[in-house]
DNA sequence: TCTGGGGTCCTCGGGCGG
DNA sequence: TCTGCCGCCCGAGGACCC
């Protein structure tokens, strides 16, 4: 969800040129917000924060009459009140939420089968098929943005482009409820005056690392040596910000995302030191993710838990388990042997417990290999699970990696048997 | 002012096996 | 047999996004 007050929106004119343009990324305008107000039309044109009114909860949405007082999502929400006090709090209603974005992701799905959920208000569309059917990539998106608002009785911004990352960055320009069109030839120039921290992944870390050496604006890494943005920010983040401030961007829009984790975290009302009280929630928020992983059909590998101390100091533990499990009686035990393991200096402001290493459930423990007959079904059995549960779920390092430690493999729906 | 809850991705260091 | 190198995996922490 978008954190500006809409000053600074740039649209696009009725016949803007849109050659090459044809990824889409919409955005709802302060999604939970524009929901409650349709839901309480006596809220229209007023300051709304979705939140808790609690000392410890901060602002989940804004509407714009909010934010025109500086009120921004993540902030505290006593913050929010001082700078609108005439704002009123609304409780979040999630499940609603959830049913406008399905309701929003359907409308997009019937432009385009190409569609990538990015949240719960924002998708990447691929419209580059949907020319004779619909139109031009502008054409599709005015209809679409002229849909959901029939349908829905919401708004929405959209950015159209040649690449995922610079319509992202146009929709969010043309907030609230505004179409940009970045033609593929003008790229450049509109991406070059900028501010580096409106490139996707620059946060207020990287964009002082980039400033303390005078680079400001996305021209400035034009201008910037390779070595120098890696020295920056890392090889990894060095090498994407040079490519994307050229609009270098090579990722398609992904219809196949998968979950790779699952996971519950909450902060107390006050901070808590009680040994019973915390091992308690542990297993409460255990039940949680474990009724998660069961209706999803997942077992997880790893059990993480992430403890916060009243002095903000955060810190995790993760232990492998033996079997993957989406039990929540083996999560819960995970869970309190890890924070057995925990030196605790200080009262505790936040629990959590997160489950990665996802994987298809039902297992099959692998005996382990020692000749090479035994490798080379090993790699038959890549291939096997690969078919089965598409790349990425497997992967030949998993497969090893189990096999060497005696582990599991997934078996649905029928087990890829070694022995 | 005093910092939620849901996630993803990256980096770094240590252990381990070839 | 010992040592160094390399690659991989794991665990921890941090930055970032909505």
């Amino acid at each position: 969800m978008g954190r500006g007050d809409g000053t600074g929106r740039i649209v696009s004119a009725e016949h803007a040129d849109d050659t090459g343009a044809g990824i889409l990324h919409v955005d709802m305008d302060a999604f939970y917000a524009s929901v409650e107000v349709l839901d309480d039309p006596s809220l229209k044109g007023k300051p709304i924060i979705v939140g808790a009114p609690d000392s410890r909860s901060v602002v989940s949405s804004a509407s714009y009459e909010a934010r025109r007082f500086g009120v921004r999502s993540a902030m505290p929400v006593g913050q929010a009140l001082r700078l609108c006090p005439t704002a009123i709090v609304v409780l979040p209603h999630f499940d609603r939420y959830l049913e406008l974005s399905a309701r929003v992701m359907e409308i997009f799905r019937e432009f385009t089968p190409l569609v990538e959920p990015l949240s719960i208000d924002e998708a990447f569309l691929d419209v580059r098929g949907g020319r004779r059917l619909w139109g031009s990539p502008s054409e599709i998106a005015r209809m679409l943005r002229r849909r959901v608002l029939d349908e829905t009785g919401l708004t929405c911004s959209v950015g159209a482009a040649a690449t995922k990352h610079v319509a992202k960055m146009a929709s969010t320009i043309s907030k609230p409820d505004g179409l940009l069109v970045v033609a593929a030839a003008d790229t450049a120039a509109f991406l070059g005056p900028r501010s580096v921290r409106a490139l996707w992944g620059i946060g207020p870390k990287a964009s002082d690392a980039l400033e303390r050496r005078g680079i400001r604006t996305v021209s400035d890494v034009l201008d910037a040596p390779r070595d120098v943005l890696e020295r920056a920010l890392g090889p990894a983040m060095g090498d994407r910000v040079w490519h994307l401030a050229r609009g270098i961007d090579a990722r398609e829009v992904d219809t196949t995302r998968v979950e790779k984790s699952i996971g519950h975290e909450e902060t107390f009302h006050t901070d808590i030191n009680d040994t019973a009280i915390l091992r308690a929630e542990l297993r409460r928020l255990a039940d949680r993710v474990g009724a998660r992983l069961r209706s999803g059909g997942w077992d997880a590998g790893t059990i993480a838990i992430k403890v916060r101390f009243a002095d903000f100091t955060t810190i995790s533990r993760s232990q492998t388990l033996y079997e993957p499990t989406a039990v929540s009686q083996r999560i819960g035990d995970a869970a309190h042997e890890l924070f057995a393991g925990v030196e605790r200096h200080l009262p505790i402001r936040l629990i959590g417990v997160r489950a990665e290493k996802l994987r298809p459930s039902g297992s099959a423990t692998l005996a382990l290999w020692d000749d090479d007959e035994d490798w080379r079904r090993l790699e038959g059995a890549l291939d096997d699970a690969t078919a089965r549960f598409g790349r990425g779920v497997v992967t030949r390092a998993t497969l090893m990696g189990t096999a060497r430690g005696g582990g599991t493999l997934p078996s649905n729906p029928r087990p890829p048997r070694m022995d």
